[in-house]
DNA sequence: TCATGTGAAACGCTTCACAGCT
DNA sequence: AGCTGTGAAGCGTTTCACATGA
């Protein structure tokens, strides 16, 4: 199989999300034209990303639309459940374990990890908090897939640590610091100070610059 | 001035951070090589991110750590505040609210607005809770500069429509949805959903390929 | 005629490699 | 000798443009 960009698949996430949209307003076939407009990217840029994975549109009509949606669920491998381990129970984990696009897309929170005492053996919805040091029986357990460092910039690498040491092969890091994995673990990063930081920099130019 | 890319910009917040650390540790000069090191770069791209904005350093020596801790301070625009309004008081509006990372690089919320009438005219801190139909007057008044997007993802693109309106001109939206905004305004993205299904991804051409 | 799928060109970012300064 | 700053090469992504098939 060739190199998918990054790139790719986030546009195929959000094709994915469109094309329920016109699938509840009735479409039967789409164009790369229309899909492209709703998803603000260009027609042979959809072209591209669905041709990376196969040949699913026909010549003249356009994409099927229920037919499209089946594909992408089954590339981007949200066909079957994930057992997600959030590791921070403070308030960003605690908006990341009630934040429904995720259990909506099929991600399970399937344990939550916090080293605070206070805050160990207290029960989130009908998951326990349960303490790091017991992490890698508790993924072992419960077959977690996907860690989520939801914790201060100071601790994340050693969380990282910890989880890769369970057996854990992908995580998602909301903490504000370049992590460290071996390879063979997927690492992705979600950092809101960053792009805080992007606007702050795009309206500083702006104002100097006029 | 030339263009700059994102992902340079995205580089300095980060070469920022660690370079505060550097200065802790009590680094006096930091050549291109230690900062690539530990920022996951190489010391090319330190050099070459660093020269598209001056010439900071010194030949045979590196760069003096202070020195470049405020020129770069200065090219993010992070040495002064910038006034933050939040739309939505949800979980993750009161994550963000709370997420420190945010106060110690400048960003001040000085306005929550949210459209359930249970939280209009609460307080968090000592912000009070405001609806959107107000936000066009309180955002003048307050000197708003920024605006967060922390709603459901059907109601985001009205959101910014009333943030454009108010007279923002830089939104940063977390919600799960590719929102448009007239020229001159700049958006940026944190896409949580986005990243948790890259993960999936990755993980299922994985399986499959093995 | 209409829209896909795809070589090939264009573009932009990264890396190389070295001149030049300390 | 050591490290920066940068032209130029390399590489991956996007866009163009058209052959192909419905």
């Amino acid at each position: 199989m060739q190199k998918v960009s990054d790139w790719t698949i986030h546009r195929l996430s959000s094709y994915h999300r469109l094309l329920s949209e016109f699938a509840n307003e009735g479409k039967e076939y789409i164009s790369s034209h229309e899909l492209a407009q709703r998803a603000g990217a260009t027609p042979a840029q959809v072209r591209r990303d669905l041709s990376c994975f196969g040949t699913f549109g026909t010549k003249g009509k356009g994409y099927l639309v229920a037919d499209l949606i089946s594909k992408i669920t089954s590339i981007l491998g949200i066909d079957r459940d994930w057992r997600v381990a959030l590791v921070g129970a403070g308030r960003l984990g605690s908006a990341l374990f009630s934040y429904k696009e995720f259990r909506k897309r099929n991600f399970h929170i399937v344990a939550v990890f916090d080293s605070d005492r206070h805050k160990v053996g207290k029960h989130w919805a009908d998951v326990q908090i349960d303490h790091p040091d017991d992490m890698k029986s508790i993924v072992r357990q419960r077959k977690v897939d996907i860690g989520v460092i939801a914790v201060p910039a100071d601790t994340a690498q050693s969380v990282a640590n910890a989880m890769v040491d369970a057996g854990i092969k992908a995580i998602l890091n909301f903490a504000h610091r370049k992590l460290f994995v071996p390879d063979g673990v997927t690492l992705r990063n979600v950092n809101m100070a960053m792009e805080l930081e992007t606007l702050s920099y795009v309206m500083t130019k702006n104002r100097t610059r006029r």
